[in-house]
This record gives structure tokens, C-alpha cells and sequence, in this order.
DNA sequence: TGATTTTGACAAGAAGAAATGTCAAAATCA
DNA sequence: TGATTTTGACATTTCTTCTTGTCAAAATCA
């Protein structure tokens, strides 16, 4: 299979030909990984995926272990950095935090293989792995908390950080995702974007978190 | 090794013998799987650790994925159990919600190996064990559900039933929980009890659920 | 006691995968 | 063109595991 790969290894540099086969692994072991998950696949079926063949593999990672380490954290960066986008050009006229919801759920709903890798397959793997789940769900707080500071302004900051508000915050938009892509995407977006928008709008007529802060939450 | 089990099977029922045996066989499924993962436990150390050989297992088990979802099974279960306990004798001084999130905190922190089955080996598995997580989560957010209208008498059932707040809130207190094991059960106990009490009552105070209804959450 | 059931130890087949190694063909370079 | 590098196919080795099967010893029953 894939016979028919064009191999000019005197065009490109030797250095640049590793990082596309590499990222041909990670696009691989994603789809893998997304589909058959982590145990259900072989570094084999990985690499005829890929177009290549197992040498090209242990060139780049370790093991297959490390290819699923590689591939959550690029998606992890990959979804930081795009929120980090929407949260920075405040430029869209959508409200910042709603921004951000819908690029969560538009994410998961338009590649469930991302889904997958993010919620299911990343985790109880082993410990490096739980290692780099650690430090994904950490940037993902972070980014919850950057839209907190944003979407409330005037909120204290140094209480986001102290608070365990903003994990409990990453865990709710977390399960319900994930329950989401358990229920295989239903209610439809829109309908999970309405509600998210409505309770949104409750929680500020309210005043819930500066009602929070302000009434001295420590004292 | 386990060479002195009693073995007695005129007094003791040949059914119950086999209900005993497989009793066994799920201690050890969460003494392997809890502490060595799923994917890092055969079917045979398993046997080791129950003191009983391949045979039996497949007696009671159909397969080590099979061992796993029975073992997870049992272990929502009796969480489940242990909070409509405390739901309905609601005889404790402690406020029920308090003590619901105090039954979590001190059952994962007693024996981390159930976190560690709870939260981390089920997922990502198999289908068969993806549907045992998703009825898992299910009982997990009714059992929220009815925390929720303890707490807040004179909530719409209704509204708590149809929109996303209780999945939401029980992914806070999941995540919260998995980051508290994840980081070794720090800090300590009492901190993540008092810290939940203040963001408790401080709701309370911020009347924000009732608040939420009462406002016409859906006009 | 002698027969029978239950049990534990272990063999063994079947299967699959991880990771490394070999080698010739294809592509490229000089 | 001829030499060299890169590449793909595949063999191989070494494991590991699941799962079934065999068989004698221990416990029990009559």
C-alpha cells in the first residue's frame, strides 16, 4: 500500500524529510488513536496509515506510547492556542466567553477522533501519560481562567487562582463534553450553545461570581 | 502460593462456593487494576492475587475486560448506595450536601485504587466498557440531581432534569477529584472540605440557583 | 475405606505485537 | 552511466497474553 509515495530526498533536505514523515505518524496515529483507540491499535496499522513503514516509526518516537503522548499534546496546544486567539482579539463581536464554548464544541463535533484522543484514550495509559493528561487539563484551567478574567472583569485574579472555582469550572464544560460525544452529538450544537448562552446570561443577571468575590469570600 | 485455602465445598454450597470465588476475583480486579492499570494487568497475576488459577477465572469472568466493567459496576454501586443513604436519612447534623462531598473525598482518599478504576482505567477501553462508564455517569449526575434538590428545596425538578447544570456540576466535583488524586491528595482533606463549604454557602448566600429559577430562566 | 468431586498446578496452543534487522529496488547525485 | 543514499517490504526475534486442556492430589461423601 501507498506505493506510489513520492520520494525526492535531493529536493528537500534530509531534516525536513523526518518532520513530514513525522507529522504523517501523528496524523496517523490521531486517526488511529481516534477510531480504534490506543489498545486497539498496532504500531503496524499505524504505519500503513501513515504510508510508511515500521523503521520510519522508531525514527521519530520512542514507542507507541510516545506517538499518543505526541499526538494529545498537539492537540492540546493546538486547542490553547486557538483560544488564546479568540480570547486575545477580542475583535468578534460574539461574546468572549460564548467564543470560546463554541469552539469547543465545534471542535469535538467536526473531528470526534479528537474527541477520543482528548477524553477516552489518554487516560490510564501509563504514567508518562498521566504526566502529560496532568499538564494538558492544567492549560486547559489556565485558558478557563483567562476567560473567566475576561468575561467578568474586575474579578480578583489572585482568588481564581486559589480557588478550586476554575477546575470545577474546566470539570463542568469537560463531562458535559464528553457527554455529548458519548450521546454521539445530541442534542444538536445549537441547541447545546442556546442553553450554554442562556445559563451564561443567568449567572451574570445574577451576579453570581462578583456577588461571590465582593460579598468577601474570605472572611 | 495460597496453598492453605480451605477447601470445604460439602458445608458450603456449590453456588456459593462459586459466588465466593468470584467475590475474590473482583477484590483482586481492583487490587490489580487500581494499582497496576488495566493494560498492565494479566489475567493470570490477577489469579495470583485472588489465590486462585486461570479456571476459575473464566468460571465468573467471560474476560479481563469483562473482570473490569464488573468491578467498576460495583464500585459505583456502592457509592450510589452510600449517597441515597445519606440523602434519605437525612438524620446527620452535617448539611447533606457536605456530606455527600465528603462520602467522595474520603472514599477515593481511603483506597486510590478506586480512583484510580473510577476515573482513569475505565475509559477508553472497549465500547462494552464505555457504555458501563456512560450508565456510571448517569447514576453519578442523578445522584447530583437529588443533592441539588435537598440543598435547594423548592427547585424545579424539572428544570434540574432537562438542563445541563447538574452534568455540569457533577463534572466540577469529577474533576476536582481526579486533579486532587492526581496530585497525590493535596492539600489535605479538611482544606478541600472547607473550601467546598465556603463556595457552598456562599452560593447560598448569592440565593443563585434559586435565583436562576425564580428569574424565569427560560422566558 | 473406596469412589467421586473439587481443586490447584501447569502445559500448551494460538495469536498478536513490539522492536530490530536484512536486503534489494528505486531515486538521486556526480 | 555508475556509485551512493534512501526507501519499502518483509523476515525475525523475542515477548506476552489469553484461553483451553490435562491430570494428579486433596477433600469429601457414602
Amino acid at each position: 500500500m501507498a506505493r506510489d509515495v513520492k520520494r525526492k530526498y535531493g529536493g528537500i533536505g534530509a531534516g525536513r524529510r523526518v518532520s513530514e514523515r513525522r507529522a504523517k505518524l501523528l496524523a496517523a496515529g490521531l486517526q488511529a488513536f481516534g477510531t480504534k483507540g490506543f489498545a486497539g491499535s498496532s504500531v503496524k496499522e499505524i504505519c500503513g496509515l501513515a504510508g510508511l513503514t515500521e523503521r520510519y516509526f522508531y525514527e521519530s518516537f520512542a514507542n507507541k506510547e510516545d506517538l499518543l503522548r505526541c499526538v494529545y499534546h498537539g492537540l492540546v496546544e493546538d486547542l490553547v492556542q486557538s483560544a488564546e486567539q479568540i480570547l486575545k482579539s477580542g475583535g468578534s463581536r460574539e461574546d468572549p466567553a460564548m467564543a470560546l464554548v463554541r469552539l469547543f464544541f465545534e471542535t469535538l463535533r467536526d473531528d470526534p477522533r479528537i474527541a477520543r484522543v482528548l477524553y477516552f484514550e489518554v487516560l490510564g495509559v501509563s504514567p508518562a501519560i498521566d504526566a502529560a493528561y496532568r499538564e494538558g487539563t492544567r492549560k486547559m484551567i489556565q485558558v478557563v481562567k483567562e476567560t473567566v478574567a475576561t468575561a467578568f472583569p474586575g474579578m480578583d485574579e489572585q482568588f481564581l487562582e486559589r480557588s478550586i472555582i476554575t477546575t470545577g469550572l474546566a470539570g463542568a464544560v469537560n463531562l458535559i463534553l464528553m457527554r455529548w460525544v458519548l450521546e454521539g452529538f445530541s442534542p444538536p450544537l445549537e441547541t447545546m450553545l442556546d442553553e450554554a448562552a442562556l445559563l451564561l446570561e443567568k449567572v451574570r443577571r445574577a451576579g453570581f461570581l462578583t456577588r461571590i468575590i465582593h460579598d468577601g469570600f474570605r472572611d
